[in-house]
DNA sequence: ATTAGGG
DNA sequence: CCCTAAT
């Protein structure tokens, strides 16, 4: 690296250890560096910051945008709006005309920087489509006081973003409330307006499968080689993983959820925070309707994956108390574990002082989010790299920070909501007059066990300070993972930006966005957002020094869910070759995807012969068609038994003696 | 390097 | 998917 220069795109946050495999690639490096001042605190704070506009339903249609382009995702937007489409072309070639320089970005970064030489910060942002209102608008059943207007539609608008000067934090964070901490917006901005991603990919790598015939051998472009290292377990930075699953499942509602009712009832809440662990399954299912959809969002969630997994164990580890408990303390005080409905009629909680008279109305508020924006991210990438590196370093650093967990931030009049036992009448928030005012942040969230870096910070007494999010979306109840079948009305897995996982696992697809997806600059960011001091970052924070167990040995592979093209490549040459031949297997379905080792094979076929045993409620994942598995069983028999005639021949001996 | 099977 | 044992 001493010769090489390198890109910075900034992002305040953390510092991400280049993963083994990262490091052998000598392609790029993707180091994300915090702010020495910034140090405790997390990547999170500073990125999540999201306010919302909210604007009286009508009151500005034009903001209303609803389209989408078709734009790739992560697609890196030079300054002029030109998208970079050589992704093979080093960045050398396409900054200086892209306005993404390596000029000057003098800001020291921190202790990182030794790895980086000039900094230079793009924003990044992200933009979620736009949601039809009715359709997928939240609903925030509020109890009403006064007006029964049932329904107020409130459009959000994207907030700006701005970055957060980290400088004082800790005040910030540890004051219970908020103050609307006025930050500057950082000067360490490049030209370039922002990234956008789109929410709404459609990039479905999928494959029909090709061949009907005997040979069938899947193209796999999955090539772990060729895709972005930086997606590749190995690279993935171990620094985010801890707070994954919860966020990812959360962030994917927040974003796309249509049909997201989200009800008062802050107990919901908490017992959301509490699920962590149905993320693969949420995954899972989001993949599989998607598909069932005909919309495949070539990301999957690999990144999440590995990072929960990792975090896990993480969480396990770190000793500081800050909990795993999302947040219970506070507010929530019992939230029954029990389920509840989407179109439940909250019940009132009593929040200290507050009019429990109210909730006996309820009017309907509805939230628009139209996108969030993501404030800082600061990268660092070799100028040689390629464009496509870069776009998919972004994204893993996009990833990284939306899938590490997410919370919601209420901010009424620059003021941070604390008390999600307040009605939305009583926070003012259904008042007309005070839409405008209403920002949504997104935070980090506490919930994973964040590994700290020094262990003298005050995470603790800030981990316990934070905000509660006032309305978060509550995950679909455990109700949805688990039958495959059943699902909650409300949610929609489906939705296209939904899922951040998918959009983040395709590095090698480059699909059109699906239609009605629309990335489109956010102009209003000089309003309405307010600022929130990011606080329990400090959980996230502390990721980079994590030594899990696993770090230095190898790190365990992205889990690439069979598509049933590839079962259907599998089904076929099994059939033909049989089983124990994986090696043969492999090479005649599966000679492209570098990806599939024969024991991948050999395991993939052991669950499919499974899975075509169970009863079809109990199977879980993109749905295999009965038809290839009762080939299977077919294949699976048939082999079986020239098996054991094999086994007879070979061994009369055995037979006679029995 | 493969195969088989348990975890 | 991982890990191991046995080939």
């Amino acid at each position: 690296m001493a010769l090489q220069k390198r890109l910075d795109y900034g992002f305040n946050g953390y510092q991400v250890p280049p993963t083994p495999r990262a490091a052998r690639s000598v392609r790029r490096r993707c180091v994300f560096k915090r702010k020495a001042d910034d140090q405790q605190m997390c990547a999170f704070d500073l990125l999540a910051t999201v306010a919302g506009k909210l604007l009286l339903d009508g009151e500005s249609p034009a903001s209303a945008h609803t389209s989408c382009g078709k734009e790739q995702p992560a697609a890196l937007e030079d300054s002029f709006g030109k998208e970079e489409k050589d992704e093979n072309k080093p960045l050398e070639k396409i900054l200086p005309a892209s306005g993404i320089t390596t000029s000057d970005c003098s800001e020291k970064v921190g202790p990182a920087e030794q790895l980086v030489n000039d900094d230079c910060k793009l924003r990044l942002g992200i933009f979620t489509p736009s949601v039809d209102v009715e359709s997928s608008g939240f609903r925030l059943p509020a109890n009403c006081g006064s007006e029964d207007e049932s329904r107020k539609l409130i459009k959000m608008e994207t907030a700006s973003t701005r970055n957060l000067s980290i400088s004082n934090k800790a005040s910030l964070c540890s004051s219970g409330h908020s103050e609307a901490l006025d930050r500057k917006p950082s000067a360490l901005v490049s030209p370039v307006d922002s990234l956008k991603f789109p929410f709404c990919r459609d990039n479905t790598p999928c494959s029909s499968f090709p061949g009907n015939q005997d040979n069938v051998k899947l193209v796999n472009r999955d090539d772990d080689e060729n895709s972005s290292e930086c997606n590749e377990p190995g690279t993935r930075n171990k620094a985010f993983k801890p707070q994954p699953r919860v966020g990812d499942r959360r962030f994917r509602k927040l974003l796309a959820s249509k049909h997201c009712k989200i009800t008062p009832n802050v107990k919901d809440d908490e017992r959301y925070n509490a699920d962590t662990e149905r993320c693969d399954y949420l995954n899972r299912k989001n993949n599989i309707k998607r598909q069932r959809s005909m919309r495949d969002y070539p990301f999957k969630k690999r990144k999440l994956y590995d990072c929960s997994s990792v975090s896990n164990s993480e969480e396990g580890v770190s000793s500081d108390g800050i909990c795993t408990v999302p947040e219970n303390g506070t507010n929530g005080g019992g939230l029954g574990p029990g389920p509840t409905l989407p179109g439940a009629i909250p019940n009132p909680t009593p929040a200290a002082g507050g009019n429990a008279s109210f909730h006996s109305r309820n009017s309907q508020v509805k939230l628009k989010i139209k996108s969030f924006r993501v404030p800082e991210l600061y990268i660092e990438i070799p100028e040689n790299a390629t464009v496509g590196s870069l776009k998919r370093t972004v994204l893993e650093a996009v990833n990284a920070v939306l899938g590490g967990g997410l919370r919601v931030g209420v901010l009424l009049q620059g003021k941070k909501i604390r008390d999600d036992n307040k009605t939305l009448l009583q926070t003012g928030i259904s008042q007309d007059n005070k839409m405008d005012t209403l920002g949504f942040t997104l935070e980090p969230s506490p919930t994973p066990a964040p590994i700290r870096l020094y262990p003298e910070d005050r995470r603790g007494q800030l981990l316990c300070d934070s905000p509660q999010p006032l309305a978060r979306y509550p995950p679909t109840p455990s109700i949805t993972q688990n039958g495959g079948q059943q699902r909650n009305l409300d949610t929609p897995p489906d939705l296209p930006g939904t899922s951040f996982n998918n959009f983040i696992e395709s590095d090698h697809d480059s699909a059109p966005s699906p239609p009605g997806m629309s990335l489109q600059r956010t102009t209003s960011e000089s309003k309405a957002l307010v600022p929130v001091p990011s606080m329990k970052q400090d959980a996230l924070a502390v990721v980079p020094l994590r030594k899990s167990k696993r770090s230095e040995s190898a790190q365990r592979r992205i889990r690439r869910p069979f598509t049933v093209a590839e079962v259907e490549a599998l089904v076929q040459a099994v059939e033909k070759l049989g089983t124990g031949r994986w090696r043969d297997v492999k090479l005649r379905a599966f000679d492209s995807a570098k990806h599939r080792t024969y024991v991948d094979l050999k395991d993939k076929w052991k669950t499919l012969v499974h899975t075509a045993r169970i009863s079809p409620q109990q199977r879980r994942g993109e749905p295999v068609p009965q038809e290839l598995l009762d080939r299977v069983l077919t294949a699976h028999a048939y082999w079986s038994q020239q098996q054991a005639k094999q086994q007879l021949k070979s061994q009369p001996d055995t037979s006679l003696l029995l």
